[in-house]
DNA sequence: ACCTGAACACCGTTCAAGT
DNA sequence: ACCTGAACACCGTTCAAGT
């Protein structure tokens, strides 16, 4: 007689990211986890076939929560745009120790999809065709997962930007550094949002 | 009577690489280097003073290898930029193991400054004042290592497309899918790239 | 079917000792 | 000063056994 199972995939994400939110990435493993929901090591065999399995349960757990609504259609499409890409960056932001494994399993995130649908329609809309969308959607993802891991990994405010200030021997670099201070984390991360969302507009008559 | 040093950080970053490229990221290991140079475990300690310190030698010495010369001043500038860029993402993509941990040991690399030197002397050149240009060198960064990622980990032309392009509940998404057979990897990166350029252009008279 | 515990083959790193 | 080997405190995962 089948005893019943005594877990839900939903509890396995939870007690992986109570282990993480108090030991970091580092603490992971599947002995804590194992330990903090109170079964042995290799029950959770039973649920996951492997650590990455539970990587990507804790992910989609998380990205799940961001919301894929698309925005009003009264707005330009462009801030519709910014407006999803807030969203994520939202999300992810507010679990920075989680970053490595969100790029990891980025591409396996049905997450992931359910948000970038509105931005495929969003761009459809704007008037972009077929091979246009595919290189704006592409590029948008590009950003996203590149400006958020500048963000939490080598921030424009921490101490590698006064490093690359004082460097003498790279006078325009370092110059620029210089001005590092005047730019906010959100301004940064809009600015170049909006450079990209420029340059897109300009291939439509949207714009 | 000091014995000589055996070894130089060249030949540690030599060998690492060696196992690399024999068994992949997951087979580096402090134990495989050693072995790989014949020397004990611990001897290694001697050199660097933890595993992250030989991977950061290890990434040095590849992105040692990317061309810093300013391009041609005869070209326009966001093909100047185009030149430095595509530079970058030549080495990278020629170790495409190392990508994980050139993300990660990427704002620690004096080579990546050096390499910005010249991207920050162009913008500067196309008229951008300096809170432009922080924001262009710092979106232009992190396009880069968002379309490297994107390349490597998921690439357009890889099963993870067609996969979207099967998922009838995401109408605009699975569409747009469909045309990426349409889009070569350069194409899809140059044509990125494109866009934020003309955006960035977008800003000064210089365009 | 569900869960456990021992065991295997690994890690990075500390520490005491050898030349 | 340079290098070694044993040991410590971990990993993920296989496998045989228990209920």
């Amino acid at each position: 007689m089948p005893r019943p199972r005594s877990l839900t995939s939903d509890q396995l994400a939870t007690a992986a990211l109570a282990v993480i939110d108090r030991d970091g990435l580092a603490g992971l493993s599947m002995r804590a986890v194992a330990q903090e929901i109170g079964m042995s090591t290799m029950g959770l065999y039973r649920y996951v076939d492997d650590r990455g399995e539970l990587e990507q349960l804790v992910i989609d757990r998380v990205l799940d929560t961001v919301d894929t609504m698309p925005p009003d259609k009264g707005r330009p499409w462009y801030e519709r745009i910014e407006i999803m890409v807030e969203r994520l960056r939202h999300v992810v932001s507010s679990h920075p120790w989680l970053v490595p494994l969100i790029i990891a399993h980025r591409h396996r995130s049905v997450a992931i999809m359910r948000w970038s649908e509105p931005l495929a329609a969003i761009l459809a809309e704007a008037g972009l065709d077929g091979r246009e969308r595919v290189i704006a959607l592409r590029s948008l993802l590009a950003y996203v997962v590149g400006a958020i891991q500048l963000e939490q990994l080598g921030p424009l405010a921490g101490a590698g930007t006064q490093v690359i200030a004082d460097r003498a021997e790279l006078p325009y670099l370092s110059e620029t550094a210089r001005h590092a201070h005047d730019v906010t984390t959100d301004e940064e991360f809009r600015g170049g949002l909006a450079l990209l969302l420029r340059g897109i507009g300009g291939s439509t008559d949207a714009r």
